[in-house]
DNA sequence: ACACCCGAAAAGGTACTACCTTTGATCTGA
DNA sequence: TCAGATCAAAGGTAGTACCTTTTCGGGTGT
């Protein structure tokens, strides 16, 4: 390898190719257990296993690391952590259980996660609000259940994303927005598992506009009380 | 730099001396603002500066990468992010703001996600926890009475330490238990800073107790209701 | 036979160098 | 004045050499 070699995929544009692609593969078979805890890597293993350089590896085995997925020690080679140690609010960590054996406990964690933040964000935000905002959010309470009504799934599912975003960013805690494209990515899950009913239910377009006029309006508490009654069912499917 | 130089201070045992001290001082200046968003690094720079090798310096900034802290340009060197692209979850960052100008934030951004997580981790607590758990709970919650009456505030902070953090534990969601490090360095600095009353409140004991029976006895909604009310006045007193 | 010590080897850590690739800036010519 | 070609800066990758830590095994002494 002198030279080239560059896989075929290499989109131009993007910083890094052979990290990206390395520490996908690894990150993944670490999240599905087909490296489970314990595991030894060496470098010069991977070195020859992806056909790259020393350095390139290093990186890689820095940028796990930092996510406490494996451990390097001396003379042992790079052992795989245990889950209970990993980063798993790293969006690559999510993503990786998303797509693998851990599928279904990763949506359980997350459901559970949303139960507990969007409420306490939806409080905030009727707080903290800026007027736009509020405005928008409205709009959006309202659009959800024309939509809803109507049966356009796809089109309820990319407002309602609109809409969840909104109101993380609303309440102003950056924590909270923080957890945005995991949400999104949770609710597109559903729609696309089927999870959804194929129309919205009447409850939740009603809890929707609750929440949405419950913030334009300033009152802290019904956007929690709504968002909360909002999230129950779902929730409660799931444990 | 042929060989040593190592700093004087290096831990023996410790895993890679150098990254750590760079990887903080740079995290450090970063979440202070002292390098704000669209700074420029360079690798030759940083090797200059620290005085070490150009693959050390790779390895730190792909670990700063890695929290979206920075990200490399061609031709333009390391380009500092702003604070909306940061992995606010990572332990790091969120240490590196409770060091700084960023402590007060911080500390209100996590005061808010407790409010958010800790009652539904008590309600999946009450439900899913083992008996040697729900045992411990109640006991821990009795504990905290004696010792706030007593006025021992520095064995009230382990004992509620160890509360909240088993709480997390009980309600087997790996999501919230990974918050334990950064939840107890909040119980932690509120007793430091001394915003705690010198006298636990008779509010907070009891709430705890009633949280800690309401695990106990299976009671999720009980748990729920009473976590939220313990976690009410610390929050409100923030807001 | 057991315990201790020491040496060798394995594996990561660090340094250095050379070259490729990308990309912004500059310079030149129409 | 503008478009295109050229140049140079900075990161990306490869490869090599050597240091340091750590484990394991064998040898030695009691």
């Amino acid at each position: 390898m002198t030279s080239q070699s560059v896989p075929a995929g290499s989109p131009p544009g993007a910083a890094a190719v052979f990290p990206t692609r390395i520490i996908d593969a690894l990150g993944q078979d670490i999240a599905d257990g087909v490296l489970p805890e314990g595991a030894r890597l060496t470098i010069e293993g991977l070195q020859q296993q992806f056909g790259v350089s020393r350095t390139v590896v290093r990186d890689c085995m820095r940028v796990l690391e930092s996510m406490n997925l494996i451990v390097p020690k001396r003379r042992i080679g790079l052992v795989v952590q245990g889950p209970e140690r990993w980063n798993v609010y790293d969006p690559r960590v999510i993503r990786w259980r998303l797509h693998g054996p851990g599928r279904a406990d990763q949506f359980r964690s997350l459901t559970h996660l949303r139960r507990a933040v969007e409420p306490v964000a939806a409080a905030l935000a009727a707080r903290h609000a800026s007027g736009a905002q509020r405005l928008r959010i409205a709009a959006l309470g309202e659009d959800l259940r024309r939509l809803g009504e109507a049966g356009l799934l796809e089109e309820f599912l990319d407002v309602d994303i609109e809409f969840h975003t909104l109101v993380l960013e609303a309440s102003g805690n950056e924590m909270f927005l923080a957890l945005r494209e995991v949400i999104a990515e949770v609710l597109a899950g559903r729609t696309q598992q089927g999870l959804m009913p194929h129309n919205p239910k009447e409850h939740a377009l009603q809890a929707h506009e609750q929440v949405a006029f419950a913030i334009r309006d300033g009152d802290a508490a019904a956007a929690e009380a709504c968002m909360e009654s909002l999230l129950a069912e779902v929730s409660e499917a799931i444990d």
